[in-house]
DNA sequence: CTCTTATTGACACATAGTCCCATTTCCACA
DNA sequence: TGTGGAAATGGGACTATGTGTCAATAAGAG
């Protein structure tokens, strides 16, 4: 699996909601993919395109957040990053001894929130979840070097 | 059950862990108990003291906040709030339609954790989860003006 | 009452954005 | 191929939410 869309399907997405394909966001797209990591703050961004508008960047990456191209992450110090979204309802694993990310679908917190409906009587419409732990790679290494 | 804890216990607490008991902090337990609401935001306190430097206000937060006195709630629209812990692992309902917040405990996300640790071998510390939706009274509401 | 040390306040700096608006650019259509 | 109108941009000011530094102050133990 790729680690993001091809450019050519972000641009058709853009075109289906009628929205330009312009320099500036292509240029976004391309300093998205540049990083060597799969995840980049915005900062990282700005200093890859010193050319394009600090406001054009975050109006940029707000538009590929909601056209769920990119996805957002909490990290456990409160700071954001921005992620290729895998689409589609998921979550992050985020590992706090070598920082990297993985997605994880099969959220099965629906019958938590049916069991919240019986008892409060509050109807769930969506939710935020991240979870802080140690990737297996990690646990690995850890094991290895003991 | 009252909204905030008595302040004679949260001047124990701060005594317990060798920390004074000074002017500006009783200020800010004062200015979080005073608000009409049971959140605040950073804003709301610096308001409502003036005469506390700014630096003191955002110090204060971050303590009670780490002594669970107090506790952070992400809204859906990315903006944070403080609010009065209920002390220990607790989740929060927040309703889109009237901003109202609950507390929720008995959060069994152990078993999807379990379940992750076998498919993906990542160990879970710790997560944050907060549940956007509609709270028990709008939904009557609705009822009613319908 | 006095000493030590935690704490404060002022201020500069940082990050993550938003808002405004004149200018530019895309692109549908003629 | 040209062009008008809408969409998007860039620059700059502004906001919210913090953090770091450091000299001055005050809590509270003895
Ligand atoms: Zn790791
Ligand atoms: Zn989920
Ligand atoms: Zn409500
Ligand atoms: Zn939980």
């Amino acid at each position: 699996m790729a680690k993001h869309p091809s450019l050519a399907a972000v641009v058709q997405r853009l075109e289906d909601r009628g929205l330009r394909v312009t320099a500036p966001r292509l240029s976004v797209l391309a300093a998205a993919a540049a990083g060597a990591e799969d995840q980049f703050s915005a900062e990282d961004i700005e200093s890859r395109l010193p050319q394009v508008g600090r406001a054009t960047i975050f109006r940029t990456l707000k538009l590929l957040v909601e056209m769920d191209v990119f996805c957002r992450v909490l990290l456990d110090d409160g700071n954001l990053r921005y992620r290729w979204s895998r689409r589609g309802h998921h979550h992050h694993l985020i590992c706090d001894s070598c920082g990297a990310i993985e997605d994880f679908t099969g959220c099965d917190v629906t019958t938590l929130m049916q069991d919240l409906a019986r008892r409060t009587g509050f109807t769930a419409r969506g939710h935020w979840l991240e979870v802080y732990g140690r990737c297996a790679a990690c646990h690995s290494r850890a094991a290895v070097s003991q």
